[in-house]
DNA sequence: TGTACATCAGTGAACGCGCGTTCACTGATGTAC
DNA sequence: TGTACATCAGTGAACGCGCGTTCACTGATGTAC
């Protein structure tokens, strides 16, 4: 029998995952500790083995969650042109570029995910997988491949775009690269 | 009167930079500590302080050098399609993929320098402008403003699908990755 | 209903280790005369 | 030419600090009877 018949002890570490996914894209994987991570959300850092066997089990399981958590923001899109360009702005404006810990994990955490350990790594090639599949089917040409390589070039532009406007600090010059990428998405629609 | 004639200091200077290139290519900027940076170089760290005043002096250091080093790559391309093509699928080969210590300093370090202090993030931001330009005067359209976008649209498809590539660990799937990237990249030549 | 006990989420100090940085020192090189 | 001295690149130990991880313990919750 169950000892205890809430479910706080999933609350207190679905709470974790939630802070982590702020603090990993704000400040990287190597830039967030342990204890930080746990005092984000309110916990000191002996509690955080009851709830993960390691960092990387967290960061792995904070990219799923994280990948999960865009995917089912496209997905609620309306499958229309307008709504698409609409998230394509988003993605691109300054207010994005400007607050990393909201915004989408594989412009924060990509770089950083391919320096890691194989479970980070299978993590988001996983929830990746289900991003590039829900963009292709809003992205409506004749041929499945080819739809799936337009889905991979505009998020490659995306992610890549507001990575180099994050890196410019000149917010004129930065603000330019955003509005080149925001042309260059053009070519991936329709 | 200067008592060494010889630029001792200034070719060790210059090796610890090229040794650093690789080394935080491949383990990035916070999973570079200065000790295994000299050892690198085949120093001990307190040597370190002779010839930068902090580890970001360095990394800017190494920074601007991989995007000079880079340009003048570019730069020395015969400026047809058919070298600007070669250029790509080498970019986008598995062995690119597989040795990022020998590759592209915006693929393997534009995440960390986003979170970088200013230092690191005006000598990226000067160094990848150039390289924006050398690209551009490679794509021959009549609108110089739209040959620069379309060189910022091909960098960022190219550091993107690469930074994908590396963070997928099936083999099979990332290689799909590197082929979507090449097939992309189709719209911003010419 | 009351009480002794088992369970368990979370605390907080401690582990060994590597971090970026400082500094007293070494030893080779070049200068002065 | 020889020698005392100044210069300086580099050594290696040490600084305080935060890292990921471990563990003895606390105190609240629920069970047994």
């Amino acid at each position: 029998m169950t000892r205890y018949s809430s479910n706080q002890k999933e609350q207190t570490r679905t709470r974790i995952i939630e802070h982590a996914g702020r603090r990993l894209k704000s400040d990287g994987i190597d830039g967030s500790g342990v204890s930080t991570l746990m005092k984000d959300a309110g916990l000191t850092n002996g509690a955080f083995y009851a709830h993960f066997g390691s960092k990387d089990e967290l960061v792995a399981a904070t990219v799923a969650d994280q990948l999960q958590f865009q995917h089912d923001t496209i997905e609620a899109l309306p499958d229309d042109r307008a709504s698409l360009e609409e998230f394509i702005a988003d993605y691109l404006s300054p207010r994005h570029r400007d607050h990393p810990e909201e915004g989408c994990p594989s412009a924060a955490l990509l770089g950083d995910v391919g320096r890691s350990k194989p479970v980070v790594r299978e993590a988001y090639a996983s929830g990746v997988v289900n991003i590039f599949d829900v963009l292709a089917a809003r992205i409506h040409v004749a041929d499945a491949a080819e739809a799936r390589t337009r889905a991979i070039g505009l998020i490659t532009v995306l992610v890549a775009t507001l990575q180099l406007a994050r890196a410019i600090s000149d917010p004129t010059a930065s603000d330019r690269v955003l509005a080149a990428g925001l042309a260059n998405t053009r070519h991936f629609l329709v």
